[in-house]
DNA sequence: TGACTTTATTAGTGATTACTATAATAATGA
DNA sequence: TCATTATTATAGTAATCACTAATAAAGTCA
């Protein structure tokens, strides 16, 4: 609020859009069609901006592509987050994290997840969308890890577990549930790899 | 041989190139950058022949790519059939397919999976690229539970066991190495969630 | 009011897209 | 040799791509 009185005091014609507004309306649309099959007419059109209005707030089609993914990142990441702090075992986490990843499916239309899909095309670490994009999987696979590590201290995770291996095997499954999702329509499929990966979790952090 | 005399003897000017082999190329492109981003002029440029006879000989983009994916899951069904044939129990069966998508990363560029890199974005079915994607797939599951029923009658697999789960368990588990062998350079992520999938998978269908 | 600043609109840029009309070329068959 | 047929290469098409120069509009401040 504070913020907002303090740019109406700027000088000069001031914004028509709302920023957040348009990045919903640019994700909606790399979510839908991707990075190379979402056109800057498309975007500005949803968007309801002319392109000047695009590059001057985003700068070019990259740099609000990663914009967007940060954007997209963020509410997974406070989900996680929350998940962590109401949940008193290493087993609940998980079940909490397998059945978030239900919503890669259920959000109305299928779409998975953006990050997953756009790996798929920018996965050239070289550029800045494939920096960014190797870099939130890392940090995933990363939260993974530490909860799994926190297991280990906690004791509900057996101390021979190789926890790095399962923290790649919980991300591979998340990875394949959000391709299943958006490649295949059904919602059962989605749910039975997420429930057969959850239940052989317990089984692997036991043993 | 005796096609080939036959072709020899039709009138009109002989074609320039094979026709294997410009699908070779194209498959090595589409498996680089995508339906989208492969342009006629790089398939074209790389496959050694002018856009007239890329249309004369395969239609358009689309039907050629449609063949490319034939053309493309051909060896991996090839594959399955002689690991069938060649294992005596269904935990072989699949530690050879678990282990059959090893290969999604080790062959010298990580490219993935073709079939599942393209469902990312042309996952509509109303599409006749969407459609063929949604049939491999199909193919693919069902004859990873047409192994598994054979496993109930064998014995080998426990008769309480859900196969169609489970066939949709491994199914996303190998989406999830292609993705991950694409979009992480890592070797090691690929093996440890195949190796973890497979671990798994054993204990699945014991229970 | 009028200078200043910022954003919006109009109308484009050259490059690239998938695709093709035309015509030259190279084989066969009479 | 000459018509026929199939494939080739040349040289394009209109449409779309990401992006922008020039200008109009809308605010603040003196």
């Amino acid at each position: 609020m504070a913020i907002k009185e303090i740019k109406k005091k700027c000088k000069g014609r001031p914004k028509c859009f709302d920023r957040q507004e348009a990045l919903e309306k640019a994700k909606a649309m790399f979510c839908l069609y991707g990075y190379q099959g979402t056109s800057i007419a498309q975007l500005t059109d949803v968007m309801g901006i002319k392109p000047p209005s695009l590059y001057g707030e985003f700068g070019d089609k990259e740099k609000l592509f990663i914009e967007v993914l940060d954007y997209y990142y963020a509410p997974y990441k406070e989900e996680l987050r929350r998940i962590f702090k109401e949940t008193n075992s290493t087993e609940a986490a998980f079940k909490a994290i397998f059945n978030l990843a239900k919503s890669f499916h259920t959000q109305g239309i299928s779409v998975g997840c953006l990050i997953v899909n756009s790996s798929i095309n920018s996965y050239d670490e070289d550029t800045l969308i494939g920096a960014k994009l190797k870099a939130l999987h890392d940090e995933n696979e990363s939260t993974l890890y530490k909860r799994l590590e926190q297991g280990k201290k906690d004791g509900d995770v057996a101390s021979d577990v190789n926890i790095k291996r399962i923290s790649r095997y919980v991300s591979g499954i998340l990875a394949g549930a959000a391709i299943i999702a958006r490649g295949q329509k059904s919602t059962d499929a989605v749910t039975d790899l997420l429930e057969q990966g959850f239940e052989s979790f317990q089984i692997l952090i036991k043993a």
